[in-house]
DNA sequence: CTGATTTGTTGAGGTTGGCAACGTATCATG
DNA sequence: CATGATACGTTGCCAACCTCAACAAATCAG
C-alpha cells in the first residue's frame, strides 16, 4: 500500500513506452501516443529522456502514404544486453540477449557429467568472461538471468531442489554474482519459459495462460495468471508436472506416485518409436510419420494422462491458452483434434470453450529468452532509475 | 499499457488511503504517513478531500501515553452501505454491509422451490426496496454485489451456468440493474469467499492463498495470486471441485467422473454419523464427537481424496494458505494432522514446508462480505472519480 | 501550387506532492 | 507547575510533470 508521487508517474511512464518498444518493436511516436493516452509533447519528452539514456533511438519515419507529418519511429537501442544462463544435466548454455529480444549470441558447453553448483557458476563466469572480451565495448551488459530446471526461491535464488542436478539448498544467485560481479536473478526455467511464450511466443498479448514443457527429465510448467507471471509466494508454483492422473504407482522424479511427469515421458515415446535419442523437432516428426498400433497406442495413453492434468488447471485457473513445449507440443501435434477432445470430457463446458491449446513458438531459444527477461525487468521497470544507480 | 499523469497520482493515493482504513480499520494519520510513505501535509490533504466526500470521519485522538502531538484517527465513514445478494437453492438472502466491512443487517428468505432467474431477481428486489425503506436517508448504498453458486462471466455479470439453481446464460447483472436501478457486479461465489477470508478472515494480509468451501451441494474455491483475487480470463477460475482425485466413475454435478466434488461430499458424511441435516458447525460437532469406525473410515477416504486436490493445488501455485469452508473445515477439524500428512505425501517439499491449512474464519457472514467488496471496489478504486460520477 | 491532414515543437498553465519552518499538544522531569 | 523534549498538524513556497493551445513542418490529394 504504497502511495505515489511525482516521480512515480515519469517512472511508469517511461517504463510503459520502453516496455512497449521492447515487447512490441519499434513504433512511431504517434502510436506509442495512442497507445498510453498520453500527449504528444509528454510522448517526445519521454523517449528524448529514453533517448538520453541510450535505451531507445528515433529513426526518420517510414514511408507511411499517409497524409499528415511522418512520425519518428522509436526502436530499442541495440546496445543493451543481458546474459542468459541455463545449467543442465548435460551441458550449461550462456547467451547475450539484446533489448529487443534478439538472442545475439548462444553458447552451449557440454559437461561429461551432472554438473555442480560450483562447476555451473566457474563455466558461466568463464563463458560470460569470454563473451565479454569479444564484445564491442559499447555494449552494456545489464546482468544475468538463469533458468534452473528446479525450485527456486524468487528473493534470492536459492536453488531449494533441482532433482536432476542434483542440487539442494544451493545459493546459486549469490555465487554467480560473487564470480561475475553482475546483479544476478534466478527462476524456475519453465516459469521463464511461459514468459518468454507469453511475451515474444504463442501467447502474445494473453493475460491468462499457462504452459507446460516436457523434457527429457521431466515436465516443468509456468503460469502467467492476470497479465502477471504467478511464481506463488516463494517462487516454486507451476509445477504441473507432479500432479496426480493415474492411481497407478509409477513414480516421478520427486518419487509421487501417479503423477503427470510418472505416466507422460519423453522416454517411452522413444523406446515404443524405436528410437534411441532425439531432439524434439526429431521426436515430432517420427510420431507423425509412425502409423503402427503401438505408437498409437503409447500416444493415447500419454494424451489422455496430459488431458487430467490440462483439465485441472483449465478449470481451476481459466486460461486463454495452453502453450504446450517440448515433447508435449509432439503430443499435442500428433492428434490435436483427440487431445481437445479429451480435455473437453474433464472441463466445465465455460472454461473450455475459451481455452485453445498451441504449441511453443520459440523452441531453442526460449530459456534464453525467458532468462533475459528476467535480468531485464528491472531496468524496464525503472528505466532512468537503473541507470542512474549503476553509473 | 495506460500512461499515468497527475489525476491518477491523486487517484490512486486516495485509494490507497480509503483501502488501507477500510481493511485495517481506524487508523491515525502519522499511521497513514508511515504505511504510504507520503508527506505528512499530503496525508492531510487527502484526508480532507476523503472527509469532505464523506467517506472518512477524522475523530479525536486516542489517549496514547506517547510524547508528541497525538494524531487525529482516520475511519470510514459508516454511511456508506453495499447489498450483498446471495441466492441459493431454497432462499435468496440479501443484506447490507458497511465500507468497514461489517455487515449490518442480513434477511434470508427462504422459496418453496429453487428460484428461476427471474423469482431471484424479483426477491432481491422486494428485499433491498424493504431495506432501502427502513434505512436512514443518510446512509448511501453505493450498488449490489451477487455470489452466485455457479459460473458467472465477470465482465458482464452473465451467469453462464449455475447447475444447482438450474440456471443457463441468464444476464443476472442487467436484470437485476433493471429491477433497482443500483450498479450491479456479479461472480462466483466461492472466488468472493476468496476474497473476504482474505481480506478480513484467515488470509488477512496474505497474497497467495487459496479457498475451497465445501457446501450441500458441491465444492467450490477460489484462489489469490500474487496479491490478486484471480478470476481467469472470463472469471471462471476456482474450481477445484472438478479436478480429478481418482480413477472411479462416480460423477459431480456436472457429469464429470472421479472429481473431488464426487467424491468428498457432506451428504456422504451425514449418512455415515445418521444426520438427516445439520449446518457446518453441527456438523463439526457430530464428526467430533463420533469415533465408531464407520465414520472415521469415512473421514480417511474423503481426507484423502481431498488431500489429492489440495496437493495439485499447492504443487502448481504455491500458495501461503489454504482456507477450507463449510463441511471441508469439518474434514480438516476432525484430524488436521492426518490431512497434512496426506497433503504432505503427494507435494513437492519446498512448497509444502510453506504452506498452512486453515479452516475458514467469516462463517456466515462470508458471502456478504465477499458481495459486498464486489460493490465496493470501484469506490475503493477511485473515491472521488465514483461520487463525482454518480452525483 | 493550394488546401487538408497529421504530427512535431514550443511555451504557458495548472495540479500535485515534497519540504521546511512554525505552531501545538502531549509526556517527562524537576 | 514550569520547562524541555518529542511528535505531529499547518502553512506557504517550490519543483516536477503532464496538458493544452498555438504554431510549424511534412506529407497527400487535387
Amino acid at each position: 500500500m504504497q502511495g505515489s508521487s511525482h516521480d512515480d508517474v515519469r517512472r511508469r511512464n517511461l517504463s510503459v513506452i520502453l516496455r512497449l518498444v521492447h515487447l512490441g518493436g519499434a513504433a512511431s511516436r504517434s502510436r506509442l501516443t495512442r497507445l498510453t493516452g498520453l500527449n504528444r509533447s509528454t510522448i517526445a519528452a519521454l523517449v528524448a529522456e529514453l533517448a538520453d539514456l541510450g535505451l531507445v533511438e528515433e529513426r526518420v519515419p517510414d514511408a507511411t502514404n499517409q497524409v499528415g507529418r511522418p512520425s519518428p519511429i522509436v526502436a530499442v537501442s541495440d546496445t543493451f544486453v543481458a546474459i542468459a544462463v541455463n545449467p543442465e544435466i548435460d551441458a550449461v548454455t550462456v547467451g547475450i540477449v539484446g533489448l529487443d529480444g534478439t538472442v545475439r549470441r548462444r553458447i552451449r558447453h557440454p559437461t561429461a557429467h551432472s554438473p555442480s553448483v560450483a562447476e555451473a557458476v566457474e563455466i558461466s563466469a568463464a563463458l560470460i568472461e569470454g563473451l565479454r572480451a569479444e564484445l564491442d565495448p559499447r555494449f552494456r551488459m545489464i546482468g544475468i538471468g538463469v533458468a534452473v530446471p528446479g525450485l527456486v526461491r524468487a528473493r534470492d535464488g536459492l536453488v531449494r531442489h533441482a532433482p536432476h542436478l542434483g542440487w539442494v539448498n544451493e545459493p546459486l544467485a549469490r555465487l554467480l554474482h560473487e564470480a561475475t560481479g553482475y546483479p544476478v536473478l534466478a527462476a524456475n526455467d519453465a516459469g521463464l519459459g511461459a514468459t518468454a511464450e507469453r511475451y515474444f511466443g504463442a501467447g502474445r498479448g494473453l493475460t491468462d495462460l499457462i504452459y507446460l514443457n516436457g523434457g527429457a527429465s521431466g515436465i516443468g510448467g509456468g503460469l502467467i495468471v492476470g497479465g502477471q507471471a504467478a511464481g506463488g509466494f516463494d517462487g516454486y508454483a507451476g509445477e504441473f508436472g507432479h500432479t496426480r492422473v493415474s492411481g497407478s504407482d509409477r513414480t516421478d522424479s520427486a518419487g509421487l506416485a501417479g503423477t503427470l511427469e510418472a505416466e507422460v515421458t519423453r522416454s517411452e515415446l522413444l523406446e515404443v518409436l524405436g528410437l534411441p535419442g532425439a531432439d524434439a523437432d526429431e521426436l515430432e516428426r517420427a510420431l507423425l510419420a509412425a502409423d503402427s498400433p503401438a505408437v498409437r497406442a503409447e500416444v493415447n495413453r500419454q494424451q489422455d494422462f496430459l488431458a487430467v492434468a490440462l483439465a485441472g488447471a483449465i478449470n481451476i485457473l481459466n486460461p486463454q491458452l495452453v502453450v504446450l513445449g517440448g515433447f508435449l507440443a509432439a503430443l499435442l501435434a500428433v492428434d490435436p483434434d483427440r487431445l481437445g477432445a479429451a480435455v473437453s470430457t474433464l472441463t466445465l463446458r465455460a472454461p473450455f470453450e475459451e481455452v485453445r491449446l498451441s504449441a511453443a513458438l520459440l523452441g531453442s531459444n526460449l530459456l534464453m529468452i525467458g532468462a533475459a527477461e528476467l535480468a531485464f525487468d528491472q531496468l524496464l521497470a525503472d528505466p532512468a532509475g537503473s541507470l542512474a544507480a549503476s553509473a
